[in-house]
DNA sequence: TGCCTGATTGCCT
DNA sequence: GGCAATCAGGCAA
C-alpha cells in the first residue's frame, strides 16, 4: 500500500445507508465527496465533481438496461459497491452501485478535482496538468488506477472508499453525455462553476 | 460466426 | 471539427 498523504483525512467511509438510496439522490450527494484508491504503486484521490445516473432496467441509456447479465451483473448487487466496465477498446469507467440489491441504479464517476497522489496521478496519466488528470470518466479511472481489478470492490472497504467532504455551493444539471437514447433526461450533475468537470452543459440547462 | 457500436480520449487538420 | 485506436457485448444471419 502507498503511504498516507497528509492532506487526506482518515475519516471513515461513507455508511451503507447513503448508497441506499434513489439512484438520483445518490448522484447529486457524491458531488463534493472524496474518492480514495489505496493501490499497489500508492495512494490517490480526488473529489467528485460530475456526476450521471443511470436508472436500472427502465433507462435505455444504461447497461442495466437489458436486465443483470454480463458487465451489468455488478449493477444489480447491493448499493456501496463499484461497478467497473471498458469500453471503447481501451479505457475503463466507473459506477457506483446504488439502492437495494436488484434495483440496477448506478451512478457514473464523470470528474474529479485530484486532491492527494497528484504525480502519482501525474505518472498514470502521462500528463502534467492538473485538469487533465480527472476530467473525464476514462481519465479519472485511469489517474486513480481503477480497472477490471476493481469491479464489485466495496465502497467501505480498505482498498477503495468514499469520504465526506464539503458539498459543492450549487449544482447544475444537465443531459448525459455520449448516449444516443433518453437524452432529454436531465440526469447530469455538475458542481458549479468547477474547473475540473469533463466540458460544459451542452447548450441547455444551466439550473 | 461476423459485423457494428459504444456511458472515450487524444491527436490531427 | 474530424477521426483512429481497440475490444467486449449485442444482434443479425
Amino acid at each position: 500500500m502507498g503511504k498516507q498523504p497528509s492532506n487526506v483525512p482518515r475519516e471513515s467511509p461513507l455508511p451503507r445507508a447513503f448508497y441506499l438510496r434513489p439512484t438520483v439522490e445518490v448522484a447529486r450527494g457524491l458531488l463534493g465527496k472524496v474518492l480514495v484508491h489505496d493501490a499497489a504503486d500508492g495512494l490517490a484521490a480526488g473529489r467528485i465533481v460530475e456526476v450521471e445516473a443511470y436508472l436500472g432496467e427502465q433507462d435505455p441509456a444504461s447497461h442495466a438496461y437489458r436486465g443483470p447479465r454480463g458487465r451489468a451483473e455488478v449493477m444489480f448487487r447491493r448499493g456501496g459497491i463499484a461497478s467497473v466496465y471498458f469500453t471503447y477498446g481501451m479505457h475503463f469507467c466507473m459506477n457506483v452501485v446504488c439502492e437495494r440489491a436488484g434495483a440496477g441504479g448506478a451512478v457514473l464517476l464523470r470528474a474529479i478535482e485530484p486532491l492527494a497522489g497528484l504525480d502519482l496521478m501525474r505518472r498514470r496519466r502521462g500528463r502534467e496538468g492538473l485538469r487533465d488528470l480527472g476530467s473525464g470518466p476514462g481519465k479519472l479511472a485511469q489517474a486513480l488506477a481503477i480497472a477490471r481489478p476493481e469491479n464489485g470492490l466495496d465502497l467501505l472497504g480498505s482498498r477503495l472508499r468514499v469520504l465526506d467532504g464539503p458539498p459543492p455551493a450549487a449544482i447544475d444539471v444537465s443531459e448525459r453525455i455520449g448516449i444516443k437514447t433518453a437524452t432529454d433526461w436531465p440526469l447530469r450533475f455538475t458542481e458549479r462553476g468547477s474547473a475540473f468537470v469533463s466540458r460544459r452543459a451542452r447548450g441547455a440547462g444551466e439550473a
